[in-house]
DNA sequence: ACCTGAACACCGTTCAAGT
DNA sequence: ACCTGAACACCGTTCAAGT
């Protein structure tokens, strides 16, 4: 007991500890909520002590995309190339959803980490040796964007409200927005039954997922080509 | 001369000129440039006389997002839905590289603002319109997602770099990350001639969103179905 | 009643002084 | 040589004091 007094000593800080405790303050009080100076209080440390392991947010930041896309699983290795990409992305997505904040801050990295490049690069191999030529496969790579995280920017939450008081809303928005309200009700002119509300965004996930797989394989099918488009659809 | 001494009588502050300014500081100096205080300043306002025509800089990113928004051209009349959608979403694209931050505001509103909304209806009117029953246009919608906008998160700028110094950078990389560095150079293994570097961004955004539009041109044929999916494709 | 200066509670980061 | 407290140059917004 008497072999420690004073100030207690702490466990050394290095740069591992600070992102696993920039991670968990993200997770428990949101992205928000993350500066310096709090997580400087977190690890019981001086704010100034942060920048010997961390030149500045930025790459604080970065460090903490590299510990989440290092989550990430491996490829389930003998499956065709629609499978693994798919597989890897929906584990992608799980990797994301379990820290709410990380889509938002991904999106903000000008310069892409090693873990990032890693599953980059992967995932290109993966279409490669599905038969995509390279030209191909940079578009398509392109084309799912930020969807190769396992995320699509979702514009605009709905807003959550009592039943009745939404359904009021709506009411009052059909004037203007006719065809909105109608989605929102997922309801046709004639038929005048509600069907639900809220969106399953799982499915909306996957649903776009996979009519872009499709897309992709039928360009591969068909040779297609950025110089000289072959197309006979 | 005479008629108007000492501090200058300036002319009265509304929420449009507020607006239009704060649009001016943004596209001039960059969105992080944009504060409430630097606003106030090019006003030549106090900051708190900001506050009684925006309740605060939430709501006045909100107002410049319906700027925006308001600047996308309308649809054609006459041309079947695929073309009208295509051309709204590309005048739409226009509008939002006038103002390099604008992409980026809106992905953080969590409120659809009257002009969003206006947009949107008029957008799901288009595919209802060309035949899509709500339950596919919901879903149509989603798979759009901010490419409604004219945008996507594009990830990652390519570091600008000189040529040269580019080509050892990317000899560095070859061995760790040998997919990435083909794509970058455009050549395959078996070529050994560098096509090029650097992304053509509209051909990127047109190829996904064409792949997109051929997709949901598809299911609608089919006669797609979220509840029961009767595919024979 | 309206307007606004000063203040509050924060930021990320620099830098010089202390050990 | 290392570490760190204080300071700098900002924020968005509150609030009470002034007209």
């Amino acid at each position: 007991m008497a072999h420690q007094t004073g100030t207690p000593r702490r466990a050394p800080l290095s740069r591992a500890r600070v992102l696993s405790a920039a991670v968990a303050l993200a997770d428990d009080a949101g992205i928000d909520s993350l500066s310096m100076r709090k997580l400087s209080q977190d690890l019981g440390v001086v704010p100034m002590a942060l920048y010997k392991h961390v030149a500045n947010k930025e790459e604080l930041l970065d460090g903490m995309v590299d510990v989440i896309v290092g989550e990430i699983g491996p490829p389930d290795p003998g499956v065709d190339w629609k499978a693994a990409v798919r597989q890897r992305i929906l584990s992608a997505r799980r990797a994301l959803l379990r820290h709410p904040w990380a889509s938002r801050v991904l999106e903000t990295r000008t310069t892409p980490t090693p873990a990032v490049l890693d599953y980059q690069d992967s995932m290109i191999g993966m279409f490669r040796d599905g038969g995509f030529s390279v030209d191909l496969t940079h578009h398509v790579m392109h084309a799912l964007g930020s969807r190769m995280f396992g995320f699509t920017q979702e514009l605009f939450e709905a807003p959550s409200m009592e039943p009745h008081v939404q359904a009021a809303a709506l009411r009052q928005m059909s004037a203007r927005y006719p065809h909105i309200v109608a989605i929102a009700l997922r309801t046709d002119h004639d038929e005048g039954s509600v069907v639900g509300l809220g969106c399953d965004d799982q499915f909306e996930f996957e649903f776009a997922l996979d009519l872009l797989l499709d897309g992709f394989d039928r360009l591969r099918l068909r040779g297609w080509s950025s110089t000289a488009d072959l197309s006979d659809a």
